[in-house]
DNA sequence: CTGTTAGCGCATTCAC
DNA sequence: GTGAATGCGCTAACAG
């Protein structure tokens, strides 16, 4: 079952099916209509790797990132194969779960299946990643940490404008000992949270203590662990902000285990608006960063870059903004007297 | 850059040199290395589509999933994806997105990429994909409903035995009025699941009161209307069993806003075990369906078939067994003075 | 054990 | 506007 069997049918040549299929204009409007009867009378499906052989173009866009199973990503990938399969491209998902091996593999994985561009999301580990890759002259698309070069796309995440609006909205409940939760500072992104923070505090008159700067993991452990440190200090914060959202759950669970309500005793905001994070009880107040702009905007920049015949030198850069989204884990501090009433409307 | 320019540079045939890359063993140990030499010299990677197309086997799975975003795939795709590398293949991923348009483009998208099997482990709709692929005589496999046919695989899963376990579990700390929220009844896994819970219950002689089976739809504002609706009961349960995994957080949402405490007031039990049941407050005792299982199944199975000369003519049956995991979500009825005393040990 | 050759299914020249 | 012919990169069959 092949173009010859379609051609045969149609009683037209090889060359008439496939202008038919690939919509080029010039062919006789009667041909066309005998063409597509044959092709569905026969159940006929091009052969993707034929075309992709003979074309040079596989229509595949490689999606690298760290792990599916962490919220984040889920998302994303949802995202970015929808996105794909409307404009006719599939899409090769590899995760390297954070071990250098599977990094190798995804970018033989990505070589070998020739793929026309890769979308490297990753927490981490790019520099590697793109290693191997610069050299092919493929187009690149990353978050912020790409390198500017041809061919190569980077979202520039503005992380401060979120977490400016949080320690804001902290700020004007009148909290005064706020607290912060990192990431893994070896993240660019989570070394730029923090730092958004600080600049923020400051930038409003608020102290920022040093001790209520507490070290996370980005996972829920790191949660639990902060805040279990943070409450062995003499004085502790009456809110914090964590540089993720799964940080943020772990402190909520935490709190939970030690009897801490949240957000009457302590108030805590999230970063990146996963799912979880209108699930959790009480859903969490976060700072947005949307994953489906960043899907769209990732696979654009590889779609821009495929078309383009002449690369910019400097490659191409968007942005993506974050804000905060007001849910029920923030509230006044508890020695105001306002205790138990929410400062943010539930959504539901 | 492709097979001759190695066969050049190691001076031997395109043959030899697609021998030693196939590690056919009869190439002569020197000539093989003088192959390896020349391919990472010149950085070689074979293409894929090219092998694809003349050896017949793309080494594609297709792997249809419902959506991606709901908490228990990703769990899935990630356990596919690592087993499926593992074994050299690549995968397909679609999501159906319970769209029948989509579902028409997954399948197109599975026979144009000319799959050697398709994994089909979505929620509903499993019939309209199997007419589309049942004729091809590929490699097929699905979650229970698939047909008795050659080629096809199904993993049977045994829903009742976790069920009964976590009837026996609530029975056993006394609870007497158990009720269930039920998941989308046309989906025969939720059907299955409903009736499993009644007929536990009879074994155990404890009552089937139908207005303590509500239905749910096995998302979480289903798990909150259901709570709703018992709640205006003028009797309530002291104890609820969930279809799934996210009814049952809905239902621990709902009843954060009603000011019910959980395991104090209602002990819920879920099924599924996603990820988040760990997470949630308090963390959630569920029906453990092991997804990481359940993948590993999935790719077996396909890659058995595609090894099997003569397939048999019914198919080939695999078994999931479901089992309850203690967490903290249920405890002892309240008018039983025992609150408080959660029967789960805390797992961390 | 190795090399030569044919052809996988298709898009794209180039004549007509 | 259409068809015949070429070749994308590779594996498999065959001859040596």
């Amino acid at each position: 079952m092949d173009i010859r069997d379609v051609a045969k049918r149609a009683k037209v040549s090889t060359a008439t099916v496939s202008r038919t299929i690939n919509q080029v204009a010039t062919v006789d409007t009667q041909l066309a209509k005998r063409v597509w009867k044959a092709v569905a009378e026969l159940g006929y499906y091009p052969n993707r790797q034929a075309r992709a052989l003979v074309s040079g173009k596989s229509r595949v866009f490689g999606l690298i990132v760290s792990e599916i199973t962490n919220p984040f990503f889920p998302e994303i990938v949802q995202t970015f194969e929808t996105v794909a399969v409307e404009h006719n491209y599939e899409i090769l998902l590899t995760s390297t779960i954070h071990d250098p091996k599977r990094m190798e593999l995804a970018v033989r994985r990505m070589i070998e299946g020739r793929v026309d561009g890769v979308a490297i999301l990753t927490f981490g580990m790019e520099d590697e990643l793109l290693a191997h890759l610069r050299f092919r002259n493929l187009p690149l698309v990353f978050i912020d940490v790409g390198p500017k070069a041809p061919r190569v796309s980077n979202i520039r995440v503005d992380y401060a404008h979120g977490i400016r609006q949080a320690v804001q909205h902290l700020a004007a409940m009148k909290h005064e000992r706020i607290g912060f939760v990192t990431g893994p500072l070896r993240l660019r992104s989570a070394a730029v949270r923090r730092d958004a923070f600080e600049e923020s505090m400051r930038e409003i008159g608020l102290p920022v203590k040093p001790e209520f700067i507490v070290a996370g993991d980005h996972r829920l452990e790191g949660g639990k662990r902060a805040l279990q440190d943070l409450y062995k200090l003499r004085e502790q914060p009456t809110a914090l902000l964590c540089s993720n959202d799964m940080t943020a759950i772990g402190v909520m669970r935490q709190a939970f285990d030690l009897g801490i309500a949240i957000p009457r005793d302590l108030s805590v905001v999230g970063f990146d608006d996963i799912r979880m994070a209108d699930f959790v009880i009480p859903p969490l107040t976060t700072v947005q960063m949307s994953q489906t702009e960043l899907a769209k905007l990732a696979f654009d920049a590889l779609l821009r870059e495929v078309k383009r015949d002449d690369p910019t030198p400097d490659g191409t850069e968007y942005l993506l903004t974050t804000q905060l989204i007001l849910r029920s884990s923030t509230t006044f501090p508890p020695d105001l007297g306002h205790a138990r009433q929410p400062s943010a409307s539930k959504r539901d």
